[in-house]
DNA sequence: TGCATTTAAATGGCATTACCATTTAAACCA
DNA sequence: TGGTTTAAATGGTAATGCCATTTAAATGCA
């Protein structure tokens, strides 16, 4: 029996992305370079300038382009921006469940491991990065917009460790678990306990990535985030 | 100095895509659950159709939308699908922003936790489904496309032990990430070799699974996934 | 000439209208 | 009753027009 590919008729728009995006692929289009205009593309695909359009935002939201209005503006091809290429992940995480423990468990399964990892891989510079968030943090603890200053500095915190892994994909990981779970507990004020508890947490943390103790970062990072869920069922 | 935040004219569609990732975000609307039409939404958004139809194809895209013709139609919230997530990876690895290294490693990381949670939570019923994989892999070791059935049940093996970890999210995670390194080794042929290091592995794995213990599921599943990595190598 | 101003052109952003193809359900008829 | 036809709803696409912004060219003035 012979097998045939079953045709499927695509929307224009999705077929005009997707040409695009692999000339942005296979480098046929660089970095920097720009479009042509949206009344030309649509000429030469051949479809209406709304098709092109809808093309075109698909691949801006994604991050291959951005679109610059203007005189001189147009579609210009973007860096390689593995961050927003990938807020997929985060997309299917939310997407994935309405059960808040099983985020909060997979982010600490997969933190504590990154942790380890950041302690055999961190370089110096990992460390300053590391340690300057933790300072940030004890530096704002009396301010009085301290709840968000802690936010920030716990973010810039658990993406230090995770980026010292030297692994991208553990890195997305980690960012986008973290990032599903405040979004679903945005209600979630900080309390001075909270506060302290994670700078001291994150100290040890930091030490113990410093002594290149794997075992013990992870170790420590897996109490972390147990006492973080534990403060959350209260 | 008092601080103004700086007034920005966003576009119509970025902010439509906003709101209704939003609600999708707080659970206020749920996967299989659908939006009003694009005439309907327009006039709620008090904008005109081509601007929420630019806004739905981005939703689309990123996978929280489907978008379905004909008279019953509509915009449907989607499921979480590994298969989008993969497919990110694949592109980044396609920019050159990530190395098969990484994934190979992610992933190595990820399921041995896994594996762990599956030897505590597992049911009879989870046991039965991966011993079962294992034998549909026993069985057709001398199938001439013995190659396409072994990836059939490797496949299902790995999802059937990230199943029985009972983590929506580690299971979605398990899943994209293996079907990642698949995607971009395609040509990889498995040898005789390499399926019957895999039988065993699955084997062992089970057997720990089976016997409620955590540590040697996770140790063999981390051999087993190392095992593969060196394989690759050659 | 040189500088400031005005003007015109190009671009993306948006609205409106209209029509098509597909799909479904209601209305109809045998 | 049951198959057929019809009508309605939806997304897909096209076409046109106008607006706001930005830039560069044209203009005017000193």
């Amino acid at each position: 029996m012979v097998k045939f590919k079953t045709l499927e008729r695509k929307r224009f728009s999705d077929e005009v992305a997707e040409q695009i995006k692999q000339h942005i692929i296979n480098k046929q289009l660089k970095p920097g370079e720009k479009l042509a205009s949206e009344r030309e593309l649509a000429l030469e695909f051949g479809v209406s300038r709304p098709v092109i359009r809808e093309a075109l935002k698909i691949l801006e939201y994604v991050g291959f382009l951005e679109v610059i209005p203007g005189s001189t503006g147009g579609s210009v091809v973007r860096k390689a921006n593995p961050q927003l290429v990938s807020g997929t992940m985060e997309v299917m995480f939310q997407l994935g469940t309405l059960e808040i423990k099983e985020l909060l468990e997979a982010r600490r399964i997969v933190e504590k491991e990154t942790a380890r990892f950041a302690a055999i891989r961190a370089t110096t510079e990992d460390l300053a990065r590391i340690e300057q968030t933790i300072s940030y943090m004890q530096i704002n603890i009396n301010d009085p917009d301290v709840k968000t200053k802690f936010l920030e500095a716990n973010d810039s915190f658990h993406t230090a460790v995770a980026r010292a892994a030297k692994n991208q994909i553990l890195l997305l990981n980690v960012n986008s678990l973290r990032q599903a779970v405040f979004n679903l507990i945005e209600k979630h004020n900080p309390g001075y306990k909270s506060i302290n508890s994670a700078l001291n947490y994150h100290q040890q943390i930091f030490e113990a990535i410093k002594a290149r103790d794997g075992k013990a970062a992870s170790t420590v990072m897996e109490e972390h985030l147990t006492s973080f869920e534990n403060r959350l069922n209260d």
